[in-house]
DNA sequence: TATGGTTTACCTCAACTGTAGTAATTTAGG
DNA sequence: CCTAAATTACTACAGTTGAGGTAAACCATA
């Protein structure tokens, strides 16, 4: 079996991943232009971060255009959000749900969104378990 | 006005204050046998850990029993969680609708976790909009 | 083919985190 | 008052993260 790949990424590290799973494929350089203008850090940093991922194995080097390689990413969206939340919900004892009454009392999610949710979710339960990329969900 | 203490605090640190916040005040030893026994630090790495937290004005000192200083929260847990949950929203674009809809994606949020929160959360939305601790919520 | 602009490869640096050792200090008891 | 045990104060160190400099390599084109 493929084992899935349960990599840690920084903060960075998931803005970088972003781009390039929009991009599908991309240079150091189009990776950097496409980082908000605002905090855009120096070419060279960014090359640093995608080495980094790439040692990691969140990235690889797909073929060269000039003398410039191109990546792509080896993990999905999903995983490397469901490692995120993983270990952020270690924090709340393992459980959403304390997380959840947080979200709620701080205002960051309303009765609104809840109610939304709650339809939508309504909707697909039944026999939708299974994910986007297809994999069997494990709950 | 006594501007409110905004502290990143590690998973760690977390777990230390969660400790402290249930104990109210604690000696060293009493916080580091409060830990987990299974991954429990030598008693030095939760000194250092506390005096840090002390530096960054998370605890203080409040009074010595024995040669043993006592220290107790400067923070809330509602403070320091807000800051925490922020700092991950970011990750999803600051809104907690996406994080919402990973929860619900990868399973780690039912529907009757959804409809038991709506059903709570309907009771004592309408003017309830003071927190704990009765400071008014920004929203 | 020579050269100027890209890109890469490699290196450094500082702050933060987790971990813990050691030496000095303090205190409680005999 | 002296000593053994606890605690503090200080220091060290490695790994991660974010940041970016520099020099060598490479490529396209004049």
């Amino acid at each position: 079996m493929v084992r899935e790949k349960n990599i840690r990424l920084s903060k960075f590290e998931v803005g970088l991943m972003d781009a390039l799973w929009k991009m599908g494929k991309a240079s150091i350089r189009e990776l950097q232009e496409q980082l908000p203008e605002k905090k855009r850090p120096a070419y060279t940093t960014v090359q640093t971060m995608v080495n980094r991922l790439e040692e990691k194995g969140a990235v690889r080097r797909v073929r060269k255009i000039g003398n410039a390689h191109i990546y792509e990413p080896m993990i999905t969206r999903r995983a490397a959000y469901r490692r995120l939340i993983d270990d952020f919900l270690d924090l709340f004892g393992g459980s959403a749900r304390p997380l959840m009454a947080h979200l709620l009392e701080t205002g960051k999610l309303t009765l609104e969104d809840v109610r939304t949710l709650e339809t939508t979710l309504a909707k697909t339960q039944g026999r939708g378990l299974l994910s986007h990329d297809g994999k069997q969900e494990d709950r």
